[in-house]
RNA sequence: GCGGAUGUCGUCAAGUGGUUAAGACCUCGGAUUGUGGUUCCGAUAUACAUGGGUUCGAAUCCCAUUAUCCGCCCCA
């Protein structure tokens, strides 16, 4: 025998068994999403490689060792590692900005991130989202936090946990910097080496670090009063207050999580992680948040913009296990012409219809039928003499005598 | 990139140095002369992750590799 060929590390086959929580989930999104009149919109699996340095940030570990790149004709492409990068390319591109705003967009679809695959952790995994271009008004961040809130409701989720931060904007934020980075300094050799990286590259990413040392020193009261000092502006103060307002009026619960912080770098003002504690180490379902400078970033007009992203496979593993659906009709009988001619008879008037092709015997044919239908419908000689055919519920084994074009009304609600 | 655990048929799983490596489920075929999901028989024709080593002899011990899972990191 040859050689098998197997999956790759961190991807994974999606089987008949388990499409239904998928299509659950997507269909779910199109009328929830639609319902908030968000259109869908589905952007290529690669782009230019330049359009993730450039958009998520050359500072991430997205960015700096995760991607999938590869040349071609002496292009550098990479397999996209998120989609907000690549729909705020196309909304630039077809020049969305003369669209009435807000431009209210929502995509599902494949991401690939070369990480050690865990739990809840592929290489190519699938995110459901939406990004909405031209608010900067804190309605728009509630829109979409609520929006992610329904959804989340909407696909039966329960024992979630919002949370909510906000960055200030890049001026403020530059100030606290400077001063956490002060106040941290008599410390810096105590920290783990992650800390002691971070320092340096994003001191945001300072705070939420799991080693207890670290943890101790941020304890330390004067370290704790920078960290939980209000130090944004009074501009994204107020922004911020009316984000909870709104929040509460819409009686969605939240914690404010001064430690939270996301790791893309296009983020500012609001952002918030969706969490479930049914999910190991990998809790995160939706994570998203303002980022007003991206549009122009990357080369569009000075736009605001807001948005989020779910994994979907961390969804589905918080679904319940839903049984894979049966065909409705199988077709049993022992004259070949009048069975095919049934069964197509059936799948045009929009029975999902099977039979067997090998011309069993009955009674295996009836085994079958119980195995992979709800119905039998039974063609035998009796029948077609007759112009009839029975049909027999095969969970509960009441069996009717009726005309063809009855079919449908009886396999509906029989 | 760093740790830890695991790896026996499509699935679950017994077996810890010694004749043809249990069993169950699934699948397929057959028996019961048009009514199934019960029962019975049979099949899946060289399944012990891979490559070395130790041994008279290894699925069982040792080493390497690989894969999966879990954690760190990071994120959805």
């Amino acid at each position: 025998m040859a050689n098998k060929i197997t999956v790759q590390k961190g991807t994974k086959d999606i089987l008949p068994a388990d499409i239904d929580s998928w299509h659950f989930l997507e269909e779910t999104a199109n009328r929830v999403f639609t319902a908030s009149a968000f259109s869908e919109i589905r952007t290529p699996i690669f782009e230019a490689t330049e359009l993730f340095a450039r958009g998520v940030g050359d500072t991430t570990d997205i960015v700096n060792k995760e991607m999938y790149t590869f040349e071609k004709s002496e292009r550098s492409l990479t397999l996209r590692p998120e989609n907000t990068a690549g729909v705020v390319r196309s909304y630039i591109e077809n020049g969305m900005h003369r669209l009435p705003a807000p431009v209210k967009l929502w995509y599902k679809g494949p991401m690939f991130r070369y990480e050690r695959p865990q739990a809840g952790r592929q290489r190519q995994f699938h995110q459901v989202g939406v990004e909405m271009f031209g608010i900067s008004q804190p309605q728009g961040d509630v829109e979409i936090i609520s929006l992610a809130v329904n959804y989340l409701k909407a696909i039966g989720l329960k024992d979630l946990d919002v949370e909510i931060n906000t960055l200030g904007c890049p001026k403020c934020r530059e100030e606290y910097k400077t001063k956490l980075k002060e106040v941290l300094k008599p410390y810096l050799n105590d920290l783990c080496e992650d800390c002691q990286r971070r320092y340096e590259k994003n001191p945001l990413r300072l705070l939420d670090c799991k080693v207890e040392d670290c943890k101790s020193i941020y304890e330390k009261p004067e370290v704790k009063e920078v960290i939980t000092s209000d130090f944004v502006c009074p501009e994204c103060h107020e922004h911020f207050e009316k984000v909870k307002e709104y929040l509460n009026l819409l009686d969605i619960k939240y914690t404010v999580n001064k430690l939270l912080v996301r790791g893309l770098d296009y983020y500012n003002r609001t952002v918030f992680e969706i969490k479930s504690n049914n999910l190991g180490s990998q809790n995160a379902v939706c994570g998203g948040g303002r980022y007003d400078s991206l549009v122009k970033n990357l080369g569009g007009e000075d736009t605001p913009a807001v948005g989020f992203a779910m994994g979907m496979e961390r969804l589905i593993s918080l679904l319940p296990e839903q049984k894979h659906k049966k065909t409705d009709a199988y077709v049993v009988s022992d004259n070949v012409n009048e069975a095919i001619k049934l069964v197509n008879y059936l799948r045009n008037v929009g029975i999902s219809t099977d039979y067997d092709m090998t011309c069993k015997k009955f009674t295996k044919q009836l085994e079958k039928a119980s195995k992979v239908a709800n119905y039998a419908v039974i063609l035998g000689e009796d029948e077609i003499k007759q112009g009839k055919v029975s049909v027999k519920n095969l969970i509960n084994s009441v069996q009717v005598l009726v005309n063809r074009d009855e079919l449908g009304n009886i396999i509906e609600r029989f």
